[in-house]
DNA sequence: AATGAATGAGATTTCATTCAT
DNA sequence: AATGAATGAAATCTCATTCAT
C-alpha cells in the first residue's frame, strides 16, 4: 500500500557505509563479509541477499565513496566566485583530515586494487577526469578574468592534482618530510607561483 | 676466493625474488605461500623454514625491493657530471616501463599496505627520504655551478617527486589523461621551468 | 511446552559430547578437529563456527565433563539417608568402570593439561572443592548422628579422595598391585577404619 | 686409539636431559624435536641420528627420569636405620619442591600418556612396584622391631603412596585445599596414625 | 659420524558462499 | 524477504623425518 522509501535501499546504503569504512580501516583485501555483517548488525546471509558477491559489495562501496568525494568538492565551491578563492577552497576541502582522510584512503585502495584489476581503472578515469576538468575550469576562468597567467591550463591542473596525490601519500605515511603545514605550503605555493599574475618566484 | 654466500642466504634471496615478482603481479594481499614455493621451485615448508610467517616474507620482500630500486638510481647516475643531465637521467631511469614498472608497483603496494599497517611506514620514510636527498643534492649542485636558479632546493625536490608519484599512479591506471609522453613532458617541463636559468615560461 | 533449546545450543552440546569422548579415547593432545567433526557428522568448518580455536573446544569439553561427573554424584546420592550408605554409594558411583571410567580419564587429562597450563587449574579447584565439601558433609552428618567417630572431618575427606585418585591411576595403569576388588577394599576399608564407631582395626 | 668415554653416550645423555626438562615444562605431547635440538644446542638431524623416532627419545627420557627418582630415594635413605625416620626421610625426599617437583611432573605425564598408550604401563608397574616394596619393607622392619603396629604392611604402603600421588596432584594444581604444610601433615599424620604404637587417634 | 637444509603430509584455520526455513 | 546455520575449498602453518654432503 504505502510506497514509503524502500527499506531495501536503506539497508543497501547501510552495507555500503560499513564497507566503505572498513576499507579505510583494514584495506580492501582484508575486508571480510563477516566484518561488514557485524558492523551492519546483521549476518553474512543478509549481505549476500543484497549483493551477489563480495566483489560487488566492495566495488559498489568504491563508487559510493568517490561519488561522495565529488559531492564534497561541489559543496566546497558553492557560492564562491573568485577563481583563486575557488582553487584554494577546493584544495582546503580535500586536505586529508577528518572525513577527507578516509576519502583519500579509499583512493589509495582503489589505485592499488586497480593496479592488478584493470576493470576498476575506468572508475579512476571518470572521476579523476572530472577533477582535472574542474581545476582546469577554474584556471581558465581566472585567465579569462585576467587574474591568472596565460599558462597551459590543463597542464597546471594535472601537475597540481598529481602533486597533491603524491603529497597525500607522504602525509598518510607519516613521512617526516611532510606535515599538514608543509602540505598546504607546497601545494598553494606551487599554484600561486604558476598562476597568480605578478607573484613570480624570486630568482631570475 | 670471495666467501661464497651460504646456501641459506642464497635461498632466502631466491624466495624474496619470487615474492617480489609475485607482489607486482597479483598484489601483496593475493600472494600465497604456495605461489612463492612454486616459483622458487620448492615446497611451502621451506618458505616457513626461512620465514616465520607469510607477513614476514612479504615485508622482507618490500625491503629488498626498495633497496634494489635505490641501487638502480645510483647506477643510473654513475659517471654523469652535469646536474641537468643527472636529473633527467634519474627521471629516465624510473620511467615506469620494464623493470622500473615493477618497482613502482612495489611502491604502490607498500603505500597501500602501510596505510593500514603503520609499522611499515618507517620503510617509506627512510627510502623516500633518500630520494629527496638525492634530488636536492643535484639541485644544489646545479645552483652552485650557476646553471640552476636559486629556488628552495628541497621544496623543488619534494614537489618533483610527489608529482612523479601522482603521475605514475595515473599511468598505472591507464588514465586517458596521461601517457608516457605526457608523463615525461609534464615532469621534465616542470623541472626545466623551475630550475634552468633563462627558460622561464612564456607568460608574464 | 518447555522452550526448546535453539539449534545452536544443541549443536554445541553435540560437539562437546563428541570431543569429550575423543579425549577419553585418544587423549587431549591427540584429538583433531577433523575427528570431532567426523563424530559429530559435520564439517570442520562448523566446529570453528561454534568455537574460536581448537583449545576452546577442548577446554569447554573439560568443563562439560566435570560438570557432568558432578551431576552423577548427586544422582547417586539421591534418596539415600544413612551416612555410611551415602559414602559407599558415592564411592561406588565412581568406581572406574563403564561411564565412570571415561569420567576419570577426563580428570587425568585435565590434571595433566593443567600441570603445564595454569589457566585450567581453576577448574580443578572449583570441582575438586565441591567433592571435598560433599564428602566432608557426609562425614559431619554421620558424626552428628553419632554413627561416625569424632575425627577431623575435612582431613578424612581429603585423604579419602586423594587416595582414591591415586588408586584410580594405578587401576588405569593396569598395575599388578591394584585390581577392582583391591581398589574397593582399600578405600572402603580406610573409610570404615577411620569413621565407623567400634570398627577400629585389629592391632593395638 | 684412546678409548675415552664415548662422545656418543654423552650426547645421548644431553638429549635425554633436555627432553626430560621439556616434558616437565610443556608436557609430553607438546615437546618437539626442534625444541630438544634447540635446548641441546644442535639441530634436529642430530636428534634423529641418536634416536630413531621421536617416541624413542621421549620414552627413553621417561625411563631416565624414573630411574633418577629411584636413585634419589636410595640416597635419601642411605645411613638411616630407624624405620620411622626412614619413612619420613623418604616422604621428605619426594615432597614436590625443586628437582622433586620435576620428577613428579614426569610421573603425571607418564600416567597420562600411558592411559592411552598401554605399552608404557609396564614402566609404571615396575617402578611403582619398587616404591611399594620399599615402603612395605620399612613398615615390616618397624613391625619386627616392635615400634610399628601389626597392620597389613602392604596395604598401608599402597594407601600411603596413592594418597601421596593424589595429594601431589592437588599441590601441582595449586589447589586452595592443599599447600605444602598440609601435604606433609596429612601424609605424616596418616602414617603415624596407622603405624606408630600408642599414637592412636583421639576418638573411640 | 654429523648436520644444515629440505620435504611433504597433515593439521588448523579462514571465509565466501549456499542452504533450509 | 530474511537469516542463522552450515559448508567446503583453500590457505597457512607445523613438524617428524629424510636427504645430501
Amino acid at each position: 500500500m504505502s510506497p514509503r522509501p524502500s527499506v531495501e535501499a536503506e539497508r543497501r546504503q547501510d552495507v555500503l557505509n560499513a564497507t566503505w569504512e572498513l576499507i579505510t580501516e583494514v584495506g580492501y583485501r582484508k575486508v571480510r563479509i563477516a566484518d561488514i555483517a557485524a558492523r551492519t548488525g546483521t549476518s553474512t546471509g543478509i549481505i549476500h541477499y543484497y549483493f551477489e558477491t563480495k566483489e560487488d559489495v566492495l566495488d559498489a562501496a568504491f563508487r559510493f565513496a568517490v561519488d561522495d568525494a565529488h559531492r564534497r568538492s561541489e559543496e566546497a565551491l558553492a557560492g564562491i566566485e573568485d577563481p583563486w578563492e575557488r582553487l584554494t577552497a577546493l584544495l582546503d576541502a580535500h586536505v586529508p583530515v577528518g572525513e577527507a582522510k578516509k576519502e583519500w584512503l579509499i583512493w589509495l585502495q582503489l589505485w592499488n586494487e586497480a593496479a592488478v584489476r584493470p576493470e576498476l581503472r575506468a572508475l579512476n578515469d571518470v572521476y579523476y577526469g572530472r577533477w582535472i576538468d574542474l581545476v582546469e575550469g577554474i584556471v581558465r576562468d581566472g585567465q579569462d578574468r585576467g587574474t591568472f597567467r596565460a599558462v597551459a591550463a590543463r597542464d597546471v591542473a594535472v601537475r597540481l592534482l598529481t602533486m597533491m596525490d603524491g603529497l597525500v601519500i607522504q602525509l598518510t605515511m607519516g613521512s617526516s618530510e611532510v606535515d599538514l603545514e608543509r602540505f598546504k605550503d607546497l601545494l598553494i605555493g606551487f599554484a600561486r607561483d604558476q598562476l597568480v599574475v605578478g607573484v613570480r618566484g624570486p630568482a631570475r
